[in-house]
DNA sequence: TAGATTGTTAATCGATTAACAATC
DNA sequence: TAGATTGTTAATCGATTAACAATC
């Protein structure tokens, strides 16, 4: 996983193979949420924001968020602060939002359907162009107006699509053979909703949606005065 | 977020201030990932694992395994390993896995019917006991067997059914309300869908589910090769 | 200018890992 | 017993925070 330096590099920071700066993952999965924060900003025709004002919004340290953003360069003026859509607009060039990413999603049960149909990823650079599902069952309906695609054709239509992000919402059994051939077909980043762990090879981003171990992790905070199965 | 002491506690370990141990959040976050692993070995008729089998199927050092299960007591025999089911159980026992907790769910857009149909909830210790939706379209129908109640019912159903978790499917603009209205009936647990961040009292616990974030993180790594856009 | 806030460093805090004595 | 693997400590690594000089 290799950084993009955009400005010049601090002589202590460490650097990977390639000569660049590696920035901590937990950085970057931070930076949607700081680009998110700052559209809504702007989309409230605010202008201008400090790190402390932006840092209350998002629940986190006005240190960090200034920490965050020198690993990338220098972007908010001493006295003033930061330009809200200068610094959306920066952080998702950096993310590389600047672009509209087709994306492949295979499984089609109830929520490969509402992902589907989900409106928010479009807006969001994301486009579900081809849509799989395994059996005859779905083959050949629509959903969102696409065909539903035999998975046979996973792999291939991913070349031909030139596919680089890949959503899988498949039953538990099914993902792993899906992850490899997504892979097999160029894909370098993909959602997993399936309760499983994949394996991939490093060269491929994964994160996982797993409602159920978030609700697992939960409970126990959780301050239960009742005594049922106890 | 106080932590239970299942064991006596070592010298250097840090208290809250009930005088408990502090358990690391990320720390019970893999914990529901450890039962369900060791609950595929049980189903597979696996006895016993060692920590590093164990790790190799998770993708985790076993180290990490070791101290993390080293918080609550000590389960494995040397040079034998853990029994797979006693193990499951004993961390699933820690979580609070060993009773049903009941769930209520708001918001029946695309997403919402998903989560209010889907399996793999119950087997996991959860049951959505209570559906609610804003306004009158979906309100009197039925999803799952469940009548879709106003959510001006909200806070008094929760009351009502002692529910102390629940899950916020809405848009955006209204989860923030939702989330105050569960605050005030009693929920201490909130899996947000909702792009946004949840301002609840901190013996609130939330975690979020954001695949928009999750793309948007992965991008920054994609190896990408066409010149779309740029 | 005076006040505010950035960008950056060093200090602190916390999590992971390596190592190994204990022991099954 | 010999071999294997745990449980735990100390060392290492990495992330967060506090502080403040720079500067708008």
């Amino acid at each position: 996983m290799g950084g993009v330096l955009l400005e010049p590099s601090p002589a202590s920071a460490l650097f990977d193979s390639n000569g660049e700066q590696q920035i901590p993952d937990i950085v970057i999965r931070r930076l949607p949420i700081y680009v998110r924060t700052l559209r809504a900003l702007t989309d409230a025709d605010v202008r201008s924001v400090s790190s402390e004002e932006l840092a209350d919004l998002i629940g986190v340290t006005a240190a960090q968020i200034r920490r965050d953003l020198s690993y990338f360069g220098k972007f908010g003026k001493q006295g003033k602060g930061y330009d809200t859509h200068f610094l959306a607009q920066t952080i998702a060039r950096i993310l590389r939002l600047d672009r509209q990413w087709p994306v492949a999603l295979v499984g089609l049960g109830n929520l490969g359907r509402a992902i589907a149909n989900y409106r928010g990823f479009t807006p969001s650079s994301f486009s579900i162009v081809a849509v799989f599902d395994r059996g005859s069952r779905n083959v050949g309906n629509c959903v969102n107006d696409m065909e539903i695609l035999h998975d046979d054709h996973l792999t291939d239509t991913i070349v031909r699509e030139r596919i680089r992000i890949g959503i899988i919402a498949t039953p538990k059994s099914y993902a792993q053979d899906i992850a490899d051939r997504m892979v097999a077909g160029g894909v370098e980043a993909i959602l997993n909703y399936a309760p499983v762990i994949l394996k991939v090879p490093d060269t491929v981003t994964i994160r996982e949606i797993d409602p159920v171990s978030a609700l697992q992790s939960m409970t126990y905070y959780v301050h239960d005065r009742s005594t049922i199965g106890r």
